[in-house]
DNA sequence: CTGAAAGCGCTAACAT
DNA sequence: ATGTTAGCGCTTTCAG
C-alpha cells in the first residue's frame, strides 16, 4: 500500500496525459476519446486514486455536504429522519453533518458559524426555537426548516401538527369523551404550541369544554408524563381521556399511572403524538397520531437539494399528512 | 448584508495587514502585537468573516470532520452514541458526519470510499461486518471501532457483552430459575454471537441446561421479540426465564406474550439488554443489561482525536463496562 | 480532444 | 512582529 494518497498528478503520468484530462475523465468522460479515457481509468485503478473532495470542493465552492442542525441528538425521534436525510443526500453524491444545537455555546453563534464556514451547500433545521436572525442571506448556503417555524420566511417541511391535535380530539370525541385534557410539550416551543393550538381550536369547535387545570406542561420525556401522572391521580374532577402532544410522555404516564392501579383505557383513554416504534408493543398499545418521519427527511432532502442546485434561496414548502392510528389505550367513555 | 463571503484578504484590507497576521491572529493570538490583534478583531466583526474551513482544510492536509459510520442509521440505538460523539467532538473543534453503510452500494466500497476521498480525518465503525481488508493504511486517517470487532487489529472501544450476557444468568440463577431460555440477535452478528457465547458459558458455569430449542434467533426488532412469544406459548415445556439479546425484543416479547394472557414476570421472568429509555415506563418494567451508550460515544472520540493527533494508527482499545439494573419483569421462580 | 495556466482561500516557511 | 511567497489538489477557462 502507498504511503500517501495518490493525486491527480500521479494518475496523470501514470496515464501519461495531464491532470486537466484525468479531471475530465472522471467528472465528464463524454468529452474525452475513449483511447484516453482507458488509459486514464486504468491509472487510478492502478494507482487507487479517489477524488480529493476537499481540493475539489475549494475549487468548485461547494462541498457536497449538507448539515442538519437539531436540538438534541440523542432524541431519538431523530433517527428515522437521518436515516432517510442519508439516503436522499447518499443518492445525490452529499454527505450529512449533524451538529446539535445544545452542545457548545450559544445555538445562534453556532447557526452563524455553520452558515458563515463554507462548510456545508445548505442547511436544515429541526430546531424552532432558533433566532429568527436573517437565515437567508445572499451568497451563504441555503437554510430551510423542518419543523414548526414563526417566520415563514424559509422554506420548511412541516407537519400538519394542529390537524393531528384535532384527530385525537375528534378521536376521543367521536366515542363520547366531553373531559379531554392535553398535556403540552415545553412552553415556547413551536411544535408544542400549535399543537395546544391545534387542540383548542378542536375542542372549542366541538363545543367541548376547555379547562385550564386539565392543560398540564411537560417536556416531551417520558418523566415528564409520568410526573403528570401522580398530579392527575391527586385530583377530585379528573378528564376521561388526555391527548398527549408526544408518544413519550404518554408511555410515562401510562407507566406511572398503571403502577399506581389506574386502568388503561377503563379508567383513563390515552393518545399520543408520533407513532415512535413501541407504541404497537406497549400495553395497552398505544393510539397515536403517526407522522411520518421518514418522509420528512426525504422532503427535506429534496426541498434543499433543489435549492443548491437553483442556487436559490426560495423553493416550494411542503405539509406532511398525519393521522390516527387507533390502538387499545383508547376506549368509550364509561358513564 | 454582504452579496459574498467575506475572505481573509478583505479582512487584511480593512485591518490595513497582510493576510498571514489575520490567519495569526486567529489561530495563534500570541504571536501578533496587541494594538495588531486589536485591529484585526475589530475587521473581522465589521466584514463577519469566519475562517473558511475547505480551505483551511486543503492547506493543512486535515478536515476537522470525523466520520460514524452506522450499520443502520434509523436505529435509535445510535442516538445517545452520536449525541456524546458530538459533545465530544464538538469541544475539540471537529464535526460529525454519519453515514449509514446499508446506504448506497456496496459497505465495504463506501468504506474505501470514505478512506481515500479525505473526506476526514477519522473513522468510527459501528458495524462489526464491514469488510476485514486493510483499514490501517499508512497516509490514510486512522479507524477505530466502536464495537465488537473479529480481527483484533485495530483499537477499539467495546462493551462487556458476554459479561453482561452472564450477569443476566447469574441474576435469574439467583433467583432460582434453572430453564432458562435466550433470544439471540441475527446470527452472524457479532454483538450477537458474544452475547450468545456469554450466555452459555455462564450456563455452563452454573451448571444449568443448556437446551437449544430455548435459544431463539431473533433480529433485535420488536416484531422479531413479538413472534418468539407465540412460539413459547406453543410450547409445553417453556423456560421459566428468557434473556434478550436487545431490550427491544424483550418488550416485543412482553407485549405480545400480555396480550395472550401471559403474566409478567408471575409466569415468565425477562431480561433484557441496554436499558434504553423507555424499559423503566413499562408495565412491568423492564429488568435489563446496562450499557452507557454516550460513554461508548466519548470514549470513542477521545481515542480517535488521540490517535489523529498523535498521527497514529495505533491507540489503547478500551472496554465499556455493563451492569444490570433490576426492575420488575424478573421474579423468583415459582414453584 | 487535450494541455497549460490560473486560482479557489488559506496557512506556514522563510524573510525582513 | 509582520509581510512575502509558495503551494495544498483540484477544476476550468482559454489556447491550440
Amino acid at each position: 500500500m502507498n504511503r500517501k494518497l495518490a493525486t491527480i498528478q500521479d494518475v496523470a503520468r501514470v496515464a501519461g496525459v495531464s491532470a486537466a484530462t484525468v479531471s475530465r475523465t472522471l467528472s465528464n468522460p463524454s468529452v474525452v476519446a475513449e483511447p484516453t479515457r482507458q488509459a486514464v481509468l486504468t491509472a487510478v485503478e492502478q494507482t487507487g486514486y479517489r477524488v480529493n473532495r476537499t481540493a475539489a470542493g475549494l475549487r468548485r465552492q461547494r462541498t457536497g455536504t449538507v448539515i442538519a442542525l437539531v436540538p438534541n441528538l440523542a432524541n431519538p425521534f431523530f433517527s428515522q429522519i437521518f436515516a432517510a436525510l442519508s439516503a436522499t443526500l447518499t443518492e445525490a453524491n452529499y454527505s450529512l453533518l449533524v451538529a446539535d444545537t445544545q452542545t457548545g455555546t450559544d445555538p445562534d453563534a453556532q447557526l452563524a458559524q455553520h452558515l458563515g464556514s463554507g462548510q456545508a451547500d445548505g442547511l436544515i433545521l429541526f430546531d424552532g426555537s432558533l433566532s429568527t436572525a436573517p437565515l437567508s442571506i445572499p451568497g451563504r448556503p441555503p437554510v430551510i426548516a423542518a419543523c414548526e417555524w414563526l417566520g415563514a420566511d424559509i422554506p420548511s417541511v412541516q407537519v400538519e401538527n394542529a390537524l393531528g391535535a384535532a384527530l385525537a380530539v375528534r378521536h376521543l370525541a367521536g366515542r363520547g369523551h366531553r373531559a379531554i385534557g392535553h398535556v403540552t410539550g415545553p412552553r415556547g416551543n413551536v411544535l408544542a404550541e400549535s399543537r395546544l393550538e391545534g387542540f383548542r381550536r378542536a375542542m372549542t369547535d366541538l363545543g367541548l369544554p376547555l379547562r385550564d387545570d386539565w392543560i398540564f406542561e411537560g417536556d416531551y420525556s417520558m418523566r415528564s408524563g409520568a410526573a403528570v401522572a401522580s398530579r392527575i391521580l391527586s385530583m377530585r374532577d379528573r378528564p376521561s381521556a388526555l391527548f398527549f402532544s408526544s408518544d413519550e410522555m404518554a408511555i410515562g404516564f401510562m407507566g406511572a399511572a398503571q403502577k399506581a392501579g389506574m386502568a388503561i383505557p377503563a379508567d383513563m383513554s390515552v393518545v399520543g403524538f408520533d407513532n415512535i416504534e413501541v407504541c404497537e408493543h406497549l400495553s395497552p398499545a398505544l393510539t397515536t397520531i403517526r407522522q411520518q418521519r421518514r418522509l420528512i427527511g426525504e422532503r427535506a432532502a429534496r426541498l434543499l437539494l433543489a435549492m443548491i442546485e437553483d442556487r436559490s434561496h426560495h423553493g416550494q414548502s411542503e405539509r406532511i399528512p398525519v393521522e390516527l392510528i387507533e390502538r387499545s389505550s383508547t376506549a368509550p367513555v364509561a358513564l
